[in-house]
DNA sequence: TAGTGGTCTAGACCACGAG
DNA sequence: TCGTGGTCTAGACCACTAA
């Protein structure tokens, strides 16, 4: 990659961000592992430490750097803090939040549904893992998830029956399979409570319940998991701040 | 207020974005107003522009500046399109956000329940005032809305039926009275339409509804607004993106 | 003590908008 | 043409971490 300051060209710390992040997501530098300090790159790109150092603030503030004084800087992973802080957003009545212990009822894999297909962007025919979990928050089930993912990218997943998942897949994901969730669409319904999910839950049947639909996606962009939650928010709810 | 550059003190760019913060919260600067250039915030400070621009830099992600090439930079304002990206979730299930048309059934005062006075932080007995709309998507009523107001802040609103309140209210509290919102925290359930719900809505009593209530906070930290909306999500989503 | 990121400065030139 | 913000540089010193 050639850096180029061409006259109206696109900035160099820019470019810098696109290099840095195609490192990332090629795997030249894996989740928890330090970069070349801001001096090195500098030499190395011909440019000034501010404009590396304008281009790694801008990472970092994306979530896919972290900078750590007198250390140097590393790439981001997944920890029980990122799950919790960025990518759990149920909260119980009096305001706290913790991560839910969770029950793995099944993992096994089957063909993707149309509409699986479709968000999750797999040829026809494809095949998914499927995991179904229950989760526990004070005690007491709350929620239901029913989890997607592309079979090809998570090597025997859902062959063998596993037992339980790790509670923070995210975490799985990384280490096991070096797949990086960076950021997730979520839609949010109330719905009915199925027979079934009442069952689960405790409740009657056609209890409101406040359903996420997640679409998670890579750095680069492609959707890795699709994760369907069924919380029951008698006691709890989904807690989103706004800017 | 003076700078301090002591060892081991705040950083000078910290302090400056506290000076600034002070100077649009105390309506020094009113949303929209031009602010001095970087060139003579630096001079009047006694720092570099450098030091100045990272001050305004942070503010400008925090969205309480604008930033305009060859204009200059300015207190961000409450327009129809900050309502939409930043205060509106509910979208369509092709996906498409539109800012739904407002109707206002009521606006009126009354004393503040015991958790009005709790959230908005008022003294015991003190007067709000209580704004009821029903807003609609695609031309059908899709969201009841409630909204509490302070009402020692909002001068005569609700004193006189004022007939039918503008759609984006934000823009309203701006100019009429000058309470910009800056944030917001929103608690998401699912919650069982009451028969009043679905008389207006047009649905069965029992159906679920999301419901969402929203403080909404000054850029001081002030609750200001406490809303609820009561949204049919049969063909509407909540869309959140987690990052 | 050496090396990292964090703050701050001073000054150059570019891109944009208004008069 | 002038003033604004936007990019880029070079270099100083501070604060923190690890060896």
């Amino acid at each position: 990659m050639v850096l180029s300051i061409a006259k109206g060209s696109i900035p160099l710390y820019m470019q810098i961000k696109d290099l840095l992040v195609a490192r990332v997501t090629e795997g030249e530098w894996a989740p928890g592992d330090i970069i070349p300090s801001e001096m090195q790159l500098a030499r190395e790109l011909n440019v000034s430490q501010g404009t590396v150092r304008k281009a790694i603030t801008e990472l970092v503030e994306n979530n896919v750097l972290v900078r750590r004084q007198g250390r140097g800087t590393f790439v981001a992973a997944h920890d029980g803090d990122r799950a919790l802080f960025h990518f759990f957003h149920i909260v119980n009545d009096s305001g706290t939040k913790i991560l839910p212990e969770s029950k793995t009822l099944s993992c096994r894999r089957k063909r993707a549904s149309r509409q699986e297909v479709s968000k999750l962007k797999l040829p026809y025919g494809a095949q998914v893992v499927c995991i179904e979990r229950i989760r526990k928050l004070d005690d007491q089930p709350i929620i239901i998830e029913t989890i997607i993912l592309p079979a090809e990218s998570f090597g025997d997943l859902g062959k063998r029956q596993a037992g339980n998942l790790p509670n923070t897949l995210y975490e799985l994901y990384e280490t096991q399979f070096g797949i990086t969730i960076h950021r997730a669409e979520e839609q949010l319904r109330a719905v009915a409570a199925t027979d079934r999910d009442a069952s689960l839950l405790g409740l009657d049947a056609g209890t409101p319940l406040l359903e996420i639909e997640r679409t998670a996606l890579t750095l680069g962009g492609t959707p890795v998991e699709l994760r369907t939650s069924r919380c029951n928010t008698s006691r709890h709810y989904y807690q989103n701040t706004v800017l």
